[in-house]
DNA sequence: TGTAAATTGTTAAAAGATTAACGCTGCTAA
DNA sequence: TTAGCAGCGTTAATCTTTTAACAATTTACA
């Protein structure tokens, strides 16, 4: 099974190569896209070996097939399907940036427990009742979540969401969720990061 | 120097005792502590090594010292000083987080280059022209900066406040940027959560 | 065509992080 | 008291990730 890091990086190689292609270059070498990507070459040659690599030596990698190669490991046949909980200032602004981008992921249906946003379509994705959120996601066949209301609602949302078939989670509210096996859980802690490069800044250097 | 994976749960103790504490608490075992957290035991004993511990044999941590110490180690003195450039829909929900919240950290300048945001205040905190930066900054002593600007943008703005004295950035552009030695930098790159997240939901369980 | 220079794919070494192990301490209860 | 248990702190072992090394290829060009 391919690394975790190994996963974040591939998800940025991809769009380096995305905007070395969009500059209008056809090929580059490891240490290009190392450096662009800001890892080691040595990374990046080694990462490739997992999405099977059709490098030449001396001339480098064909971005394109590169950038194909990249999709097909990457993303599924179909985009896969997200949702997410919670259309406050966080949701919102997830949706804001989502609205029109990524082909191979979108956001396809919101819930909020507010009555007041029920129905209301925010950047393109209609707000449901949570109280819908099984029949909705089973409809629309989504497999992932986005979780963002308030840390104590967090893990009662997450069992909705897994009862109602979701299989991953990236989670924005500040507690770990204690869920059952397989499913899958990115934990995206804010205030967390913020703390660690205030400590990191004032611990290092 | 303390590992950065220690130091994010390190982070994440601090809530749990919180917690525990507001629940009346006044002790707990590591085994109590790391399961809250979602890591294992041995984990939160060896992390505490760190910080210096005091549990008891047999009778666990005393919550409201272990608070103490985690604070102690965590943060310095005087809070620590954030700025935030870019004030649109990610930079307002940080903002919104923020506002009376985490004792220990505060933003205290918000900057953009859109006039029309100039001198408004956004959940207490007060936006001003991104070309006043090193001037707010010097003035505040803030030391800490978020990005929350078009990718596009990210890297220069970044040099702006490195200029302005800022020694650590948290980055919301997905875009590595490129930074001097010393410089504290971390990525927080939701489209590649979301990617990530999608990857091993399809490829593992 | 042949030689030098550069870069790949892969394997091996080094570094880093997690988990387990265990001696020792303090508590509880006979 | 003392026996027995439970849990701490620490060190050692395992596991993971990163980095380095290098033989095999490809290119460029004499
Ligand atoms: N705003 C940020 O920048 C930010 C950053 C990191 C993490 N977070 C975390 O993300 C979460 C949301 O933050 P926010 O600032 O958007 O909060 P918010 O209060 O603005 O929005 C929360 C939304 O969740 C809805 N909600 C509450 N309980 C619900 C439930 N059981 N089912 C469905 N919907 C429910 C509310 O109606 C509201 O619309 C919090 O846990 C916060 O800690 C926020
Ligand atoms: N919205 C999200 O949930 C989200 C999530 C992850 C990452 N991001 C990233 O965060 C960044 C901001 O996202 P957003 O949705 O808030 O965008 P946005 O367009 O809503 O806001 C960007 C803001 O930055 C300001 N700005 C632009 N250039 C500037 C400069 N040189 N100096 C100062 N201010 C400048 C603009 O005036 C605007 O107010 C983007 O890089 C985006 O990719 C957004």
């Amino acid at each position: 099974m391919t690394p975790q890091k190994t996963i974040e990086r591939i998800s940025l190689y991809r769009r380096v190569v995305s905007d070395l292609l969009a500059k209008g270059k056809n090929r580059a070498y490891s240490h290009e896209i190392a450096k662009l990507a800001g890892v080691k070459s040595s990374q990046v040659r080694h990462g490739f070996m997992f999405i099977g690599t059709n490098g030449k030596a001396n001339s480098g990698y064909d971005l394109r097939e590169l950038q194909g190669r990249i999709e097909g490991f990457l993303t599924a046949d179909k985009p896969d399907s997200y949702c997410i909980v919670g259309i406050g200032n966080l949701g919102r602004a997830v949706l804001a940036f989502f609205h029109a981008r990524h082909k191979n992921l979108e956001i396809k249906a919101a819930f909020d427990k507010d009555p007041a946003l029920k129905n209301r379509v925010f950047h393109g994705c209609r707000c449901y009742s949570i109280d819908d959120a099984k029949e909705v996601i089973r409809k629309e066949g989504i497999s992932l979540g986005i979780i963002a209301v308030p840390a104590e609602q967090a893990q009662a949302v997450a069992q909705i969401l897994i009862e109602a078939g979701i299989r991953g989670i990236v989670n924005f509210a500040p507690v770990p969720l204690k869920l059952g096996q397989g499913i899958v859980v990115e934990n995206v802690d804010l205030a967390m990061y913020l703390e660690k490069v205030a400590f990191f800044t004032r611990n290092v250097s």
